[in-house]
DNA sequence: TAAGAAATTGACTAAATGGTCAGCATTTGA
DNA sequence: TCAAATGCTGACCATTTAGTCAATTTCTTA
């Protein structure tokens, strides 16, 4: 059979869905822990960089998680449902934004609406893993190398670094 | 039935792979137009503003058909196949990437490689598109107002034009 | 307004996918 | 070393989803 025999995954997960659930579950305990380094510094450009760096690792090293999370949002969350999703979200969410507009406020970043700044970091992070496809193909059919995952990560923090009045930490 | 029963949809589309290319081809039109915007200014603060502006547009208006290439890039691009891809992507890519260096070597932005600029536009543009529903459960269940949607375009327009040393335009 | 073409539909069949189960293999520990 | 428990598997069954078809309705236009 093509890589284990279904029997075998049945042996382990009752149904489909519990699989799907569990899959998206852990993709929440890794993103959430994300999260934490995101309020490890109190300094915007330092804590930024972080969680950018740490998103962009996860999504070249393990894409498989992000995928079925888009693929779960895309067809509107039907095994996860409305309530758990927003639960997730929100909790991820709080923390950040508010982290954001104080940094506004102490006028350490320039004053941009925390939600669509998230929105932005996720969906170009995400991107990497979500489109690896499209991205090997754009790239002669092979996986970035490590260089070029390490230019990908800079200029992703660097663009946004910039882009909300901070010079970029290092290189 | 819900909304048309499938025995007229098969009049129109023979297949279900059918109905599946025409939405991805016309994805592509789509897509191409935006393109297009691109290279009609010379100016880049122009020019970028544009293209992020009407593919932000689109995915209000429209995200389905960006839905349907997400999941077709996700699951591998199964329907469309390599080479049809490939095609695709590197009409699209080419030109603008061509642009971007051009005005990288001119000085009039900053020296970022333009093929995770690409990325960056595209993931974030089209973010709004994919994963409206997530959105819209973080803005309590409504979809994003009007003025949100302004908001969000002009955020990631200032970003991206700052993040490569260009001030945004007007607003 | 009647004849033919185009569009629409419900009821059926085919294929694909998800799930069960009985039995075989392998590991564990008294 | 040999039960008992755990892990693994193929062959079968159930459910869902894709596709067909003949019959009906709605449009054209002479």
């Amino acid at each position: 059979m093509a890589g284990l025999p279904k029997a075998n995954v049945h042996y382990y997960f009752k149904t489909k869905k519990d699989l799907y659930n569990t899959v998206l579950e852990d993709v929440v305990v890794l993103w959430k822990k994300d999260a934490d380094a995101f309020n490890k510094s109190d300094d915007p450009a330092t804590a930024i960089s972080e969680y950018i760096s740490s998103k962009m690792e996860y999504s070249f090293a393990r894409p498989f998680g992000s995928k079925v999370w888009a693929n779960e949002i895309i067809h509107g969350a039907p095994v996860l449902g409305d309530e758990k999703l927003a639960q997730f979200l929100t909790i991820w969410e709080k923390r950040k934004t508010i982290q954001l507009s104080r940094w506004a406020e102490q006028g350490k970043i320039l004053p941009v609406d925390p939600h669509y700044l998230l929105f932005m970091i996720w969906a170009t992070t995400q991107h990497y893993a979500d489109f690896e496809y499209q991205i090997r193909v754009l790239n002669g059919k092979k996986s970035l190398s490590k260089k070029q995952q390490k230019t990908a990560t800079d200029t992703v923090i660097s663009i946004i670094l910039r882009g909300i009045g901070l010079e970029p930490v290092g290189g």
